[in-house]
DNA sequence: CTCCCCACTCTTTTT
DNA sequence: GAGTGGGGAG
């Protein structure tokens, strides 16, 4: 028996349709990895391809990483040289070879989106724009789609002809290009709009990869946009061996310009192209499933197919509402405690999903208190907190001089007494004779008015020299050592004494360990450790790749870090109209865009394997306000027979009070909604029932404790409240933020 | 030059 | 609520 029999009929299929261009679409939980892997293992021991002859791409390097474990268990030999990797990675690693046949320098930056941000408000500066018009994030969306879409800033501003505030736009993105290349630097969507150029513009450079990339493989296809549609479609266009897998109903990036039309349309690009549907499920029960094929079959222009399965039914789908997302939280760690508990599972069988990464506050907040170990996937990357941020630009400064904006981030990190003055002087200097930021600080003593400021940057470039020596002769992890030495970084901090400097120099002490990690792999694989390799590895690392099965913690994350997850229990937490479907969307005057959000839900919902559990509640607080939301519309598709009615219509035992107080919020909302057409806060809270408590009452604080109001002042939308604290003293806030409860 | 306080803005999802 | 930028004092 080979390894192919334990392959179902379609799945063998594609396994052994090798030659030419192929579409598998495979729903969720179909077992594409597994086709993909025996594809890989097929290709080398029966077809006798060179591993090194297979490209295979994937969405994140975690996924990468068990693909390649996974072929290194089928194919006995060879299964290193076959590259695997995320589109980004594949693109950088071309680049550092060739990137100077456009001009850059092959120790080129990566700026990740705070880098971006920086380099957009000086771009902002320096054109005058006014940001409370133009927003740096806004200009930066649009300029990430053009390049998405391979419009250069020379075609964006030939469109944008006649347009104001287009043409404004087609000027920023100009500047922003130059100062890019001016600092040596690409951005994330630079990687794959390069390498396109690459191959557009240099003939033999195509020639070469194409041969090196005979069978070419990419998973979650549905997810990719036009550009690395075009690096795929220039790299296969030779031999055609183009093997695609992907999900048009788990399409769930339109906002980062995936192009849902590459798989739709793949069978007109590629004439000849055979397509596998796999449609057998071997993930969920069939209760799952069910519930997440009437979710989707609310959707137009999808490929048609439904997943079965023959896992049998399982359990129904718990469906939950709650008051306020602290019930909700609160409910869900519990049900988890008692799970765990009664021994039916481990904490890593269980994954807590949700729509945007604030929601995790709570869930963090009640896991803590219930000590539940926990992993919280997403929101601020290690590699973007200040402190790690900061040593990284010292190793930038010394790998690549050009790159203005790590030089500036840290000139004055720890202080040095170097002033926004002296900097800008630095800056005049620079602009007037064109050179780059860290150039003009060497020829200080050349810069007028500088006055007693020179000595300074004196000291500080001789400082930053010193490291550049150290780095021809040291490891990294030695160098990092000296600057944190050199620099006092870690001393400054030792000296705040704070418990947020402890967690500080925690993360350094973390970061040490990285590039120590870094620098064995590298000795493992028998490749040198260098610099820009460990910068580039820190820039395209994602925090689900951090993410270990082997740790006994629940995992949370937003539903987009879910997709290609499984877990055995699921919880879909915040299904509510406003906050899931999100806000923006049900406003959108694009019914598309809620059709991506039901997408979102129907991955949400396969992730699950055994169970999964719906909860909503009926309030919620959002930055300071309160919203009062109607469950998601997404609950309403899914059967009623599919869900344990359990609490579901029991009327929740309300104080009267409380129950008025919500009634009239909730008669306020379906008035606002109805009446307005585009109401500006429809969720907001009304002002109309008061704070709950009054003068002269004793209240309780968080942080300060017990006081004694002493005024209440009605403003806006809100109280401000002034209490009188038995400890700190009078302090001034605002009701919904200040969250008092009366004593 | 640095520190601190106040006011203002966040309103999605990420390689 | 959190993070940031501006303004003013020292």
């Amino acid at each position: 028996m080979s390894i192919y029999d334990t392959l179902n009929e379609q799945q063998k299929e594609a396994v052994l349709h090798t030659e030419g261009p192929l579409l598998i679409l495979a729903g969720a939980g179909s077992g594409k990895t597994r086709v993909l892997t025996h594809r890989i293992a097929y290709l080398i021991e029966e077809q006798g391809v060179n591993p090194w002859n297979i490209l295979a791409i994937t969405f994140t390097n975690k996924a990468a990483g068990e693909m390649r474990e996974r072929v290194d268990k089928l194919v006995g030999f060879g299964a290193e040289s076959i590259w695997v990797s995320t589109f980004h990675s594949t693109c950088v690693r071309i680049l550092r070879r060739h990137i100077d046949l456009l001009g850059y320098d092959n120790n080129f930056t990566i700026y990740d989106s705070d880098d971006q941000k920086t380099l957009m408000k000086d771009v902002c500066k320096l054109l005058q724009i006014d940001t409370k018009i133009f927003k740096e994030r806004a200009l930066l969306s649009t300029i990430s789609h053009a390049k998405d879409e391979l419009i250069t800033p020379e075609e964006f501003r030939i469109r944008a002809e006649g347009d104001f505030s287009q043409k404004k736009i087609a000027e920023v993105y100009e500047e922003y290009e130059k100062q890019l290349r001016a600092n040596n630097a690409l951005d994330f969507d630079d990687l794959l709009v390069k390498t396109v150029q690459l191959f557009q513009t240099q003939a033999d450079m195509l020639e070469y990869y194409q041969e090196r990339f005979r069978y070419i493989m990419v998973d979650e296809y549905q997810d990719t946009n036009t550009v690395q549609f075009e690096l795929i479609r220039l790299l296969a266009s030779k031999y055609r061996n183009l093997c695609v897998v992907g999900d048009d109903d788990q399409s769930i990036y339109k906002f980062r310009g995936a192009n849902i039309k590459n798989i739709l349309n793949f069978e007109h690009v590629f004439e000849d192209a055979k397509v596998i549907k796999l449609e057998q499920n071997y993930r969920s029960t069939s209760n799952i499933l069910n519930a997440a094929n009437a979710v989707i079959r609310n959707n137009r222009g999808r490929k048609d197919k439904t997943l079965w399965t023959d896992n049998g039914d399982g359990e129904k789908l718990e469906f939950r509402q709650f008051d306020t997302a602290y019930d909700e939280a609160e409910y869900i760690v519990g049900d988890i405690r008692e799970h765990v508990d009664r021994g039916e599972c481990t904490y890593n069988d269980n994954a807590i999903l949700y729509r945007t990464n604030a929601q995790s506050r709570i869930f963090e907040e009640k896991f803590v208190n219930a000590n539940i170990p926990y992993k919280i996937v997403g929101g601020i990357n290690f590699y973007a907190r200040r402190e790690i941020k900061d040593l990284l630009s010292y190793l930038k400064t010394v790998d690549n001089g050009q790159d203005d904006l790590a030089v500036r981030r840290i000139i004055n990190v720890p202080k040095r007494g170097i002033g926004l003055t002296s900097i800008n002087r630095v800056q005049e200097y620079a602009v007037r004779h064109e050179v780059g930021f860290y150039e003009a600080l060497r020829a200080v003593d050349l810069i007028p008015n500088i006055g007693r400021g020179a000595s300074k940057l004196e000291s500080f470039v001789a400082l930053i020299e010193h490291f550049k020596t150290d780095a021809q002769e040291m490891s990294i992890s030695r160098l990092m050592k000296e600057i944190i030495e050199e620099t006092g970084y870690v001393e400054s901090l030792e000296a705040e004494d704070s418990e947020e400097a402890e967690a500080r120099i925690e993360n350094i002490d973390e970061l040490m360990s990285k590039i120590v990690a870094y620098e064995d792999t590298c000795e493992e694989m028998n490749e040198p450790s260098t610099l820009s390799g460990f910068l580039e590895e820190v820039a395209l690392v994602a925090d689900i790749d951090s993410l270990d099965e082997n740790s006994d913690y629940v995992v949370l994350m937003t539903l987009h870090s879910a997709k290609g997850l499984e877990f055995p229990h699921v919880y879909l937490a915040g299904l509510e109209d406003g906050i899931f479907p999100s806000y923006m969307t049900i406003t959108a005057d694009d019914p598309e865009e809620v059709e991506e959000e039901r997408r979102l839900c129907y991955v949400g919902i396969t992730r699950a394997e055994k169970a999964l559990t719906l909860t909503c509640a009926r309030s919620r607080m959002i930055r300071g306000e309160t919203q009062y939301n109607k469950m998601s519309r997404f609950l309403k598709e899914i059967p009623m027979e599919l869900l344990s009615t359990g609490a579901v219509f029991e009327k929740e035992k309300e104080e009267p009070a409380k129950q008025a107080a919500y009634m009239q919020a909730r008669q306020a909302f379906r008035t606002k909604a109805f009446t307005a057409p585009k109401p500006a806060r429809q969720f907001g809270t009304p002002a109309g029932d008061g704070p709950g408590y009054g003068v002269g009452d004793r209240v309780r604080h968080m942080k300060f404790g017990e006081g004694t109001v002493t005024a209440i002042v009605e403003g806006g939308r809100d109280y401000e409240v002034t209490v009188d604290f038995d400890g700190p003293g009078t302090k001034k806030m605002f009701a919904t933020y200040a969250r008092l409860q009366k004593v």
